[in-house]
DNA sequence: CCTACACATGAACAACTGTTCATACATTCA
DNA sequence: TGAATGTATGAACAGTTGTTCATGTGTAGG
């Protein structure tokens, strides 16, 4: 497993994602399962507008991706991975 | 385990930190073990300022921690957690 | 002391980021 | 088709971030 600087660079920009507010409430409110846009708006307390923007954010970082029913479009968290990372970072919190 | 929003917020400024190509190079420079500064300089090719600067990003979140010895300082992983983080999201790279 | 070396730090500036506002797109139902 | 609901998106703007440049601090040796 040869770690090329290209490596590094997507290392960074994937913590990048990781690394804002509304993007990890986002995460952490779909461990829970999956939740529509309008759920996840009323769940951070965020205008529609600001959630959707980061959800695509978060989508075209493969983290979350959506599935529609109907008018609405539920998330989901995209792989086992993305909780893992999430759990990692919390461990360094609670333990700091 | 009750994570308040407070939590939320340290997590999101924890992975900001990782969050940055210059950061994730001195963390993986350092996985191999400690180093001082100029090592840092040479390994990245970058400026010592630059260099710096980001240590000391790295230091305030505990990130890496520093020992002089003479005019050298060396630094170092401040814990497990942080190579931990580091892989989990490595994981999610090269599986992609 | 004075110089050289190792590192830190403040100011400044360009580049990037996240929110808001307005509007567009998509789907359902009457 | 028209209205209502759910979601996406573009422009714009303020706030943040990382680098450079210049300078300051700390340590060892002569």
């Amino acid at each position: 497993m040869g770690i090329i600087e290209e490596d590094l660079f997507d290392l960074a920009e994937l913590f990048k994602v990781f690394g804002d507010s509304t993007r990890i409430k986002i995460i952490y409110s779909l461990i829970d399962g999956e939740k529509n846009v309008t759920n996840l708006v009323e769940d951070l307390n965020m205008s529609q507008s600001a959630v959707s923007h980061q959800l695509r954010i978060l989508k075209t970082a493969k983290l979350v991706r959506g599935r529609r029913d109907g008018k609405a479009i539920f998330y989901s968290l995209d792989d086992d991975h993305v909780k893992a990372i999430f759990e990692k970072g919390l461990e360094h919190i609670v333990h700091g």
